[in-house]
RNA sequence: GGGGGUGUAGCUCAGUCGGUUAGAGCGCUGGCCUGUCACGCCAGAGGUCGCGGGUUCGAGUCCCGUCACUCCCGCCA
């Protein structure tokens, strides 16, 4: 017999009654009745429930065992006489009898329970974490978080896709965001940096004459974390393809996201291929984002032209003065009681906005505060460009148009919500295309890259010969779901000639290009494909999958909001010897205790 | 770097207007219990009320500072 186990905790049925098993796992619970102990025994595929009383020479050394010790038990599987089957349990027809045990393991007194759905603090949840790890929710995040890789892997090698590896030391990229360093022994006062993304290296493959890359890979930024943005470090499917254009990549990925959501949705519905494209001036027009949540039925107009001049002289004069004038259409809303306008108009002034215009169509006129200076033709027009009636309402926001965009963006999310028109169990997928190649940086005044400095510029060299560069767009793309960002990519820009004129526009100098992007300019000397890409985040994805808020609960090992691991203790001081060996020398400004990371894992 | 929330037993939390000995559930320890499956019943141990300072006759409670965790803004090509 195996010394461990003949099954698992999750297999045994009325098939196995009569014969001698033997079971290994975790002590879940005990109920003990003084002369009868029941304990459930738990491992990766389930529960069974093990008996034992007091005629066994075993019972009191069983009695004494702690939740959580690992034990192997092995005994006669008996069936449950009918008044005792459990049929929550897929092993509730049946038990075992305890005729042998061996405690693997005891457990000590635990700081978290594993049984029970008792919620705990993170800071002890991730002290904890393989205890946390043990219990049904995690454990279920972490077992469909594989499910969904080994699935990815396979969509991406089915359609003819290579898995590569790419460094992790690594130089630094000289855009985007803060890089983790690593200091060099061998020359000192240089530095390595974890990639951000391997994305020169799937470049550079593509020129090495790969046809289409994808790698499962792991990303590294040094950058503040929020609920869905794990500190540190991040998964992405990253991928790349030869002779490509934009079509070209969005026909790859589709099937893959659309298949891995139907195959994980758990039924909900999910975008049909091909997903909906929304150049991104359209996208903050019509939803206020870049990431717009089609859930969210509202979609919002411009409105400028009516309030031109007008005699809502609040309205006329900031337009005189450059604003614009956004309507986010609010249906059903005129039957809502006075108290659901003032809320949302303290909510704006709250969110720091002078307040929240609106009108209300009812009883075939306008009513609220500004319907009374709007004329009939005006008010049509609202009407037609929010393709709202009587018995709606319609809110306005009017500010510059960065700003205007932005709020009346949350406040049609917030709108969404307050009528519950969000739509449930589904994940709406959308393209937002054609983003500008260049933003105006507000505090420098200087042109700047607005997202991937290796996207082809639309029009190519002549756009950028020609045209103003704020009006450039580039083959720049992200792909949106249920209003999270899951990716973005490009059409990359494989011409040396044209990444000069790119960079020279956002200021920097042809020495200093070849110097920062050495590597990958050098490349495009030698023949390069044309290509893109894209590198959807695996853990959003597995979040959203998941039903998850929070990007940890689909992390085995996550970091806290301070980028620590309060379970491994890192970061951690290091020995001197370490520094002087890398020439380093810590200056701490003023006196700061490091703080005391790790000491529940001694 | 900035803003909000939280911090009381091992854990999850309650604690009124500032007033006697700071409570509950789970867990833990001991006792009883042979059909439970969140077993039940009885008893017990367990507290730097995050930390420091202040106001007050008196502070878990009010004020100031600080630390930790968390959510958000900045940041994240």
């Amino acid at each position: 017999m195996h010394p461990y186990r003949t099954h698992t905790c999750g297999a045994l049925r009325l098939d196995h009654v009569g014969a001698t098993v033997r079971l290994s796992g975790w002590v879940h619970r005990k109920r003990d009745h003084g002369n009868l102990l029941f304990v459930d025994l738990r491992d990766h595929f389930g529960l069974t429930q093990c008996v034992i009383d007091a005629a066994s020479p075993l019972f009191e050394a069983v009695t004494d065992v702690r939740p959580e010790s690992v034990i192997t038990v092995t005994g006669l599987v008996v069936r449950r006489t009918p008044d005792t089957v459990n049929p929550a349990l897929a092993t509730g027809e049946i038990e075992v009898r305890m005729a042998e045990v061996v405690v693997d393991s005891p457990a000590d007194v635990l700081p978290m329970q594993v049984a029970g759905d008792l919620e705990y603090g993170e800071e002890t949840r991730l002290r904890y974490r393989f205890l946390d790890l043990r219990r049904d929710r995690l454990h279920r995040n972490i077992v469909l978080r594989s499910a969904v890789i080994a699935s990815l892997r396979r969509r991406m090698t089915e359609a003819g896709f290579m898995e590569f590896q790419t460094p992790i030391l690594t130089a630094s990229s000289p855009e985007g965001a803060r890089d983790y360093l690593v200091p060099s022994r061998q020359h000192p006062g240089r530095f390595y940096a974890l990639p951000q993304a391997p994305q020169q290296f799937k470049q550079l493959l593509m020129a090495s004459g790969f046809d289409r890359y994808f790698q499962i890979a792991p990303c590294f930024r040094d950058e503040d974390a929020r609920a869905d943005r794990s500190p540190g470090e991040f998964y992405q499917l990253d991928f790349e393809m030869a002779f490509a254009t934009q079509d070209d990549v969005f026909d790859a990925i589709e099937p893959v996201l659309a298949g891995v959501f139907e195959e994980f949705g758990n039924g909900k519905a999910v975008t049909p291929v091909p997903f909906p494209r929304i150049p991104y001036d359209d996208a903050m027009l019509k939803y206020g984002s870049d990431k717009p949540d089609l859930r969210n039925p509202l979609v919002m107009a411009d409105v400028t032209e009516v309030f031109r001049g007008g005699s809502f002289a609040l309205f006329a004069r900031n337009i005189d003065k450059g604003a614009v004038v956004r309507a986010i259409p609010a249906p059903k809303a005129a039957a809502m009681p006075r108290s659901f306008f003032d809320k949302l108009n303290d909510w704006a002034r709250a969110e720091g906005a002078g307040g929240l215009a609106y009108v209300v169509f009812a009883d075939g006129e306008a009513k609220g505060p500004i319907g009374k200076n709007l004329e009939a033709g005006g008010l049509d027009a609202i009407r037609t460009a929010t393709g709202t009636g009587d018995g709606d309402a319609v809110f306005f926001v009017c500010a510059r148009k960065a700003e205007a965009e932005k709020f009346a963006g949350r406040a049609r999310e917030r709108l969404c919500d307050e009528l519950g028109l969000r739509e449930a169990d589904t994940f709406r997928f959308l393209w937002v295309v054609d983003y500008p190649a260049y933003e105006r940086n507000p505090e420098t005044g200087r042109i700047e890259f607005s997202h991937n400095p290796f996207s082809m510029p639309q029009g190519g060299m002549e756009a950028l010969e020609t045209m103003d560069p704020l009006e450039i767009k580039a083959f720049q793309y992200d792909i949106v779901c249920n209003g999270v960002e899951l990716s973005s990519g490009a059409i990359r820009n494989h011409r040396p000639d044209i990444m000069l004129k790119a960079f020279a526009i956002a200021g920097y100098d042809e020495a200093e290009t070849r110097q920062r992007f050495g590597g990958l300019f050098n490349a495009f000397r030698y023949g390069a494909p044309p290509h893109g890409g894209c590198a959807p985040g695996i853990d959003r994805i597995v979040m959203m999958l998941a039903d998850e808020p929070n990007i940890r609960e689909v992390i085995a090992f996550p970091m806290n909001q301070q980028a620590q691991d309060l379970m491994m203790g890192a970061p951690a001081e290091v020995e001197p010897a370490r520094l002087r060996e890398l020439r380093l020398r810590v200056e701490l400004p003023r006196e700061k205790k490091p703080t005391a990371l790790a000491d529940g894992a001694e």
